[in-house]
DNA sequence: AGCCTGACTTTGT
DNA sequence: GACAAAGCCAGGC
């Protein structure tokens, strides 16, 4: 699969490039490769991400609401937010406190 | 080939 | 503001 790995790879760039303490969503990241209509893609391609290598951070990656809507397909669902936590990312109830300022918005950061 | 599901988003009621 | 429906692409049965 070459030719889809491609759009996964960028993806997967992407969600890498992101730095610590800070999220994005799926939208930014398929807006940014063309495909804002199909958000519902990066979520799949983060389904490869554990499958990846290097690894993906994958949760850094959340949806439009800040909701932790990933978090249950991790290899122990509280990772996710446990890394969140780590990276000092307050989560609270599935969903990242301060959303907008942890939001890392691609488009902007890579100065599209 | 056809139908259903899914880590989403937007819009309309 | 909450709920429902549609649009989107790919994969599984």
């Amino acid at each position: 699969m070459p030719k889809d790995n491609d759009f996964f790879s960028s993806v997967y760039q992407v969600v890498r490039k992101i730095p610590d303490s800070k999220v994005t969503s799926y939208g930014s990241i398929a807006k940014y490769l063309g495909m804002a209509r199909s958000a519902r893609m990066v979520g799949w391609a983060m389904n490869q991400a554990g499958s990846q290598i290097p690894p993906v951070p994958a949760h850094r990656v959340v949806n439009r609401n800040g909701l932790l809507t990933g978090k249950a397909h991790f290899s122990p669902p509280e990772k996710m937010e446990r890394l969140l936590k780590e990276e000092g990312v307050l989560v609270k109830n599935d969903c990242i406190v301060n959303f907008k300022e942890h939001f890392w918005d691609v488009e902007q950061e890579l100065s599209l």
